[in-house]
DNA sequence: ATTAGCACTCATTTTGATTGAGTGCTAATA
DNA sequence: TATTAGCACTCAATCAAAATGAGTGCTAAT
């Protein structure tokens, strides 16, 4: 039998036993599986099926007696023909509706607080990253002077995160002067991106070294300061104690080393960024997954913010096994509403 | 034999038991401790006195032919007994130099890194308190204006913490007039503390309802916003994962509830409230931890900050038994070395 | 093409025996 | 009188052999 000619019969079977093993997280065996499905065959034919759906790399087996369990090129061709139902529970529509109400202003605890919804939802760890600079747009830059030597930048985006940043400055401003500078930065900057911001700071700096008047000048290197290190993007991570009490992770003694991976946020990060690039809901599977640790696990991940403008991914990690028909539906509805209260936010 | 005249052979054993206890997690036996203790008796002398510290309830067995192992209430005894060495290794002594060196200006940052270095030295969990509302005081007040509707407070306190806080306003403030508000608040509060502030801010409302001017109504109106739900204190935590590899803990399954509390802040928060009274280091032993999933917990803290102005207290959660005559003085000289590098901070 | 039957595999469970570190008690000893 | 040797007893931990049972592959009959 070819791959692309498996028979209505041999997929009820498979689409049977991935039911079963997410549901049990146990190998299943013919016998067992000729009971539940509703196919009127004996478990012998049920074995040769399994046979060769194993031959063709959707099946496989811990040892000779062991029942047999999907692998993720199972999981793969499961999660592709998933038709996802866009129902969402009441229950968990109402849980993530409390997003919306969230009164507060900072957008790193609007993320915080979803990703712990989300958390809570699905039961294994969920992870957003803050909006990437790139697509973060300036707002409001102001400089409040705290002493001699010290400047406090604060820098306000349109998506509603707000930087503070230290910065030394060698000789004294007067506050009115570093109103000015402000005042400049904002006209000249206001609603670019951070990023296209540095590159035009840099690019201002190395072109025309001596031209500047004094305000500019200060301006530019003030800038420079202020917009320089500007950290990439953080991540917000929850639920990481949610697999202890995970059957799947706690049978097996994996644990420390994906905990390992989750403290390490930049390995997941970088991970992240691969996936913003689209802005439909997107699936790795096991082995899909680049990092070692993630190889039995699945990450869902979907973007959020606007289909010109994603700002950043949140998403969760669990089992390969886990429950794609609940858990898909949850991420995409969590980034509609995160997009949503965060867009409403920025206005 | 009565509690208060243990003798010198009696202490000997006694400290053996805990000493081995606290090298091994195991129930020791009056064979094994004959020999290495150096005292010449012999195992049934071991016994005989073993017998008395179980009576005085210094000792406890899990079954009649297990070793035994130390109680809270010997714990305690040792700990109160201990001399502890104010000589750090020099190991420790230039990993905790770092914080000092930390170039940044939150306080929060610094708080982090001394939090994930002492985890790391330890190797248990490490939370500590921002500094609470009380003990912090005033260095600056700002409003920017974001849109008609919203205004940003800046609040830069005397410790070094920055404090972003959004709140809409019903009418709409020229910046010039918001700066106007800022400037006066700064003068009247600058220095005292949030606290105080807050109970000033809500007098003057009380008492003189009518009397201010336009700028003094509406200064004291956003300032009431500004300084109202100021959080009280927050809670860093680093290493919850370290007990995961920790002998004690994984052979147990308590690890799911005790984890739990540590995703329950506050809870942590009102225990390490209590320790801010003193400004030494102290020291719950198991039971005489309020809260029941830590009964199986030590928990170390110090207070940082200055004699006259306790700001926060740092601290670990470990277990019972661990070493308190190597961790008592890290955690002292971390909190040390908090002290001094805030201190240069606030400068 | 399907199924019944059968021999075989192998993790898991059960059982029972063995070991060993520990205890308490008592009688002998210094 | 304090210490110790000796002894019977306890009990978790370890181990090996046996039983169990869910599962498989193959073959011959339907």
């Amino acid at each position: 039998m070819a791959e692309n000619e498996i028979d209505e019969r041999t997929r009820t079977v498979l689409y049977g036993i991935i039911d079963s093993y997410i549901a049990n997280t146990e190998p299943v065996g013919s016998r067992t599986l000729s009971r539940s499905l509703n196919l009127d065959v004996s478990p012998a034919t049920i074995r040769n099926i399994m046979s060769d759906l194993s031959e063709l790399g959707f099946l496989e087996q811990m040892h000779t007696s062991a029942g047999r369990i999907p692998t993720d090129k199972a999981f793969r061709f499961y999660v592709d023909s998933l038709v996802v139902a866009n129902k969402i529970p009441q229950q968990i529509e109402s849980r993530l509706a409390s997003i919306k109400h969230l009164g507060t202003s900072h957008i790193e605890e609007v993320l915080s607080q979803t990703t712990k919804i989300l958390a809570g939802l699905t039961q294994f760890v969920c992870v957003v990253t803050t909006p990437k600079p790139e697509a973060t747009r300036l707002q409001r830059i102001e400089f409040i002077k705290i002493n001699v030597n010290k400047i406090l930048v604060i820098l306000v985006t349109k998506s509603g995160i707000i930087r503070n940043k230290m910065i030394p400055s060698s000789e004294e401003f007067s506050q009115d002067f570093l109103n000015s500078i402000a005042c400049f930065l904002n006209e000249q900057f206001g609603n670019k991106s951070l990023l296209a911001i540095r590159n035009q700071i840099l690019e201002s700096m190395v072109e025309d070294k001596e031209r500047y008047d004094d305000l500019l000048a200060q301006a530019i290197r003030l800038g420079k300061k202020a917009f320089d290190v500007e950290q990439p993007a953080e991540i917000i991570m929850e639920g990481q104690f949610n697999l202890l009490s995970n059957v799947h992770f706690s049978k097996q003694d994996n644990l420390t080393s994906l905990m390992n991976v989750f403290e390490q946020k930049n390995q997941i990060m970088s991970i992240l960024d691969h996936t913003l690039e689209s802005d439909s809901i997107q699936i790795y599977i096991g082995m899909e997954n680049q990092l070692n640790e993630l190889q039995k696990c699945s990450l869902i991940t979907a973007g959020y913010g606007h289909k010109d403008n994603m700002l950043g991914v949140i998403g969760v990690v669990g089992p390969t096994c886990m429950d794609y028909q609940k858990i898909i539906p949850v991420v995409d509805y969590t980034a509609k509403i995160l997009s949503e209260s965060i867009t409403e936010q920025s206005l």
